[in-house]
DNA sequence: CATCGGATACTCGTGACCGAGTAATCGGAG
DNA sequence: CTCCGATTACTCGGTCACGAGTATCCGATG
């Protein structure tokens, strides 16, 4: 848990839904669904019944109603504390305002790229290429529809973030496919050599800073 | 566990150290450290631990000797396998070639945007854009001083990496920003609105799409 | 020569997260 | 009317990650 009682960023999104009304937390699910806020805020069933519990123990919400219809299972109504009002400006205004440091998998890749080959490399970066541009696409259809539907770019403006950052990356990795190919990244040369030593057995020279 | 066996950058990281040479955990820790990786692949020493005991669990890495100095506490040295390092360069192409869904904090920040008033929301990206500018040259900075090391530049295309996307982070921050405080995002109207309402203890009336 | 910080090397308990599983109801097709 | 698949609503057990804690040794400092 980091500083805050409550860490997943889902019990964000559940102060959210109940800021705007009391709902128990299967609607709360739908209600991101249809919203599609599960594309920016990765949501299940298990993670979300643990953190409406976790967010009640910390009295951020509250218990306003257990209704059962038929022999259907309880659904448990929540609504938001005073506290929980709080809680949700501060958490979110710190997501906004402050950058967090990441771990993205492909940055992990990268810093391993000199497990591969050269070649490997160039084939595996042209084949990420392909697949950011095809996600770029699908990006820019979303928002074509979301503009012909009438919905504002408030409400759109996270695809606009993930397109922007897909864009970067998919120059970044151009770039780099390419500096790799004609070797005019800085240590291709010792790279290729040492790949081959390795191909044939040899006990691998490491790489020494001057 | 998501499809491979184990799921853990980390792991790959200590797949890509014993590629080199047999090692024990606590060296592998160190040898990351020095080479900058832990700032591109999360690095705790609960986890290293029990992803070697899960590699090894798996048959990707095996215990070479456990030798003891004084009475100071084991250390076990592991090396790669067959299967190890297979499984090495299969997820390393993974995750070079395949963009994966990630869900950054930003991202869910502004997916929610709606819930702090326009003002805040200026205010906050305002916030934002200066720390952006900060990590960036802190980034350049560490960048210049690898080149002038001779660091070549296939050890820090993770660097480049992460800087594109903060460039590119830092210029969408702004544009939103801009376009919030001119009033020219779609829905800010609405949004400004729906706010006042809300300061004023008044229910608010969802935004419909026509 | 005592001691004190820092490096070495790992351990362990707590708690978060996941997603398959369950169980009931509803709506439509035949 | 009855069967099937979709929807509603939640539960549960296991895995995984975390980071503070432990214990030893080394070297420097007064």
């Amino acid at each position: 848990m980091g500083r805050r009682k409550v860490s997943n960023p889902l019990a964000l999104a559940v102060l959210a839904c109940l800021a705007e009304r009391p709902m128990h937390p299967y609607e709360m699910a739908t209600t991101m669904r249809e919203r599609g806020k599960h594309e920016s805020i990765k949501l299940n069933y298990g993670s979300l019944y643990t953190v409406v519990e976790a967010l009640q123990k910390h009295g951020l919400v509250a218990v306003r109603e257990t209704v059962r219809e038929g022999r259907r299972p309880e659904r448990t109504v929540y609504e938001i504390t005073a506290a929980g009002r709080l809680e949700f400006r501060d958490w979110l205004s710190e997501l906004v305002s402050t950058p967090v440091k990441e771990f993205p998998a492909f940055e992990s890749g990268l810093s391993l790229l000199g497990g591969l080959s050269p070649d490997e490399a160039v084939r595996l970066l042209g084949a990420r290429a392909m697949r950011l541009r095809a996600d770029i696409e699908a990006g820019r259809e979303m928002r074509r529809q979301a503009e012909q539907m009438g919905l504002p770019r408030l409400f759109t403006v996270e695809g606009d973030y993930r397109l922007g950052q897909l864009e970067a990356e998919l120059e970044f990795t151009e770039k780099l496919r390419g500096s790799i190919a004609d070797g005019s990244l800085g240590g291709v040369d010792h790279w290729r050599e040492a790949n081959r030593q390795h191909e044939a057995g040899e006990e691998v020279t490491a790489f020494e800073v001057r």
